[in-house]
DNA sequence: AACTCGGGGGT
DNA sequence: ACCCCAGAGTT
C-alpha cells in the first residue's frame, strides 16, 4: 500500500479525517441514523445528475411520498409527474415497481440482503452498495463516476474507466482499499471528487490526498482519467400538431417503453426533414396543418429534436392513447421534456 | 461490449 | 460548444 510522506496513516484515514470537517451539508444526510428510504431516493436521484439539481426534487418528493407505502399506494402517473423534468424517466418507473415489491414482500421496509437489493428495480451495483454502507453499515463499496476519477488519478489508472478492464482494475483497488467506516468512505470519496478532484482542472493545492495522488506527483492530473469520446448525437425534424377542440387540447400518451415512456406529448412525427415530419404528422390526424407557430431546438444526450409546431384544421383522432385536455387537467399529467414548454406556449395564445 | 435513456450546470 | 454527472437495463 502506498503511503504519504506527512500525516498518520494511510490515506484513507487522512481522507476520512478530511470528510468530518469538509462534508456537505444535504437533505438526505440530516437524519442520524440515517433513514433507508431516503437513502436509497436520493441515490436513484443521483443517478447521472448533479446534488444541486436533486436537492429540490428530493424535498418535494419527500412532502408528497413521506415513505414506502405512501409510495407504493400512488399510481404511476402521480410518480411519473412527480419526477418530470430530472431525466431519466425509467427511475421513476423502477422506484415505484420496488415500493410495490417492498409492500409486497418486505413488510414495507427497503431489505438489507445484497441480493434482495440487486433484485429490485432500478438497483444496480453502486446503489446496491451505497445503500448498505450508508444505510446499514456494512462493509461495501460504491463505485460511481467520483469513485472512478479519484481512483484513477490515485493509482494512476490509465485504461479508459467506462470499459471492462479500466473498472476492473479500479474494483479491485476498492476492494484493496476499502477502510471499516465504508458509508463515510464512500461518501467521502463524493465529495472529494465533486469539490477537489474535480473533472476538468482538480483542485491538488486543496487536496488532502495530494501526497498519495501518482497522477499529481507524475504532473497527470489533468490527463485522468482517460475516456474513449462520445459519437455524436443523431438530429431528427419533430412536427407537433397543436389540435384544440371546445378549449381542449388533444394529447398523446407515449408507449410504456423507449424514451420518455408513459409521458404525454403533442401529437407528433418524426422525419429526416422538416417536409417529411410534417407530412408524417398530417397523415397521423388525416388533416392539415397551418404555418407552424412554435419552434425550439431541444437536446437530449444522444438525440436532438427540431421541433415545430403546427395548428391543426380538422382531421380524426388516431387509434390508441390520445385524450383531449384543459390545460387544468394536463397540469397534473407528465409531459414530456419538451412537450411541457410547448404547452406553456399554447396556453400563453390560446386562454 | 455496445446502446439506450434527460436534463442541466460548469468551463 | 463541449463535458459529464452519486448508473441501470436491454440487446
Amino acid at each position: 500500500m502506498m503511503k504519504g510522506k506527512k500525516g498518520e496513516g494511510n490515506w484513507q484515514e487522512r481522507l476520512l479525517a478530511w470528510f468530518d470537517g469538509h462534508k456537505r451539508d444535504l437533505p438526505w444526510r440530516e437524519d442520524k441514523p440515517r433513514n433507508p428510504y431516503h437513502v436509497w431516493i436520493s441515490e436513484i436521484m443521483l443517478q447521472q445528475t448533479r446534488t444541486e439539481a436533486v436537492k429540490p426534487y428530493f424535498n418535494s418528493w419527500m412532502e408528497r411520498f413521506p415513505n414506502i407505502s405512501a409510495l407504493a399506494r400512488a399510481k404511476e402517473s402521480e410518480v411519473l409527474h412527480q419526477w418530470q423534468g430530472l431525466g431519466y424517466y425509467s427511475r421513476a418507473r423502477n422506484i415505484h415497481k420496488a415500493a410495490m415489491e417492498m409492500a409486497e414482500t418486505y413488510g414495507g421496509r427497503l431489505p438489507d440482503r445484497k441480493e434482495d437489493i440487486l433484485s429490485l428495480p432500478g438497483i444496480g451495483s453502486y446503489t446496491a452498495g451505497a445503500i448498505l454502507s450508508m444505510a446499514y453499515g456494512k462493509r461495501e463499496g460504491a463505485i460511481d463516476g467520483n469513485v472512478l476519477r479519484v481512483y484513477a488519478r490515485l493509482y494512476q489508472v490509465e485504461e479508459d474507466i467506462l470499459k471492462s478492464r479500466g473498472r476492473k482494475k479500479i474494483e479491485a483497488l476498492v476492494n484493496e482499499t476499502l477502510p471499516d467506516r465504508a458509508g463515510d468512505f464512500n461518501e467521502a470519496l463524493m465529495d472529494l471528487g465533486a469539490d477537489i478532484c474535480i473533472p476538468k482542472n482538480p483542485r491538488c493545492s486543496l487536496c488532502p490526498l495530494a501526497e498519495d495522488c501518482a497522477a499529481f506527483r507524475n504532473g497527470k492530473e489533468k490527463e485522468l482519467p482517460f475516456r474513449t469520446p462520445k459519437k455524436p448525437p443523431k438530429e431528427e425534424q419533430a412536427a407537433c400538431g397543436i389540435w384544440i377542440k371546445e378549449g381542449r387540447v388533444l394529447l398523446h400518451k407515449r408507449p410504456a417503453r423507449g424514451m420518455l415512456a408513459s409521458m404525454w406529448e403533442f401529437p407528433m412525427a418524426l422525419g429526416e426533414t422538416e417536409e417529411e415530419a410534417r407530412k408524417g404528422l398530417e397523415q397521423l390526424l388525416a388533416g392539415k396543418t397551418e404555418d407552424f407557430l412554435w419552434q425550439y431546438k431541444h437536446v437530449f444526450t444522444h438525440r436532438i429534436w427540431h421541433m415545430k409546431a403546427y395548428p391543426v384544421r380538422e382531421g380524426a383522432v388516431p387509434e390508441g392513447e390520445y385524450r383531449w385536455f384543459s390545460p387544468e387537467e394536463y397540469r397534473e399529467i407528465p409531459l414530456a421534456g419538451p412537450h411541457a414548454r410547448l404547452a406553456a406556449f399554447v396556453e400563453k395564445i390560446v386562454y
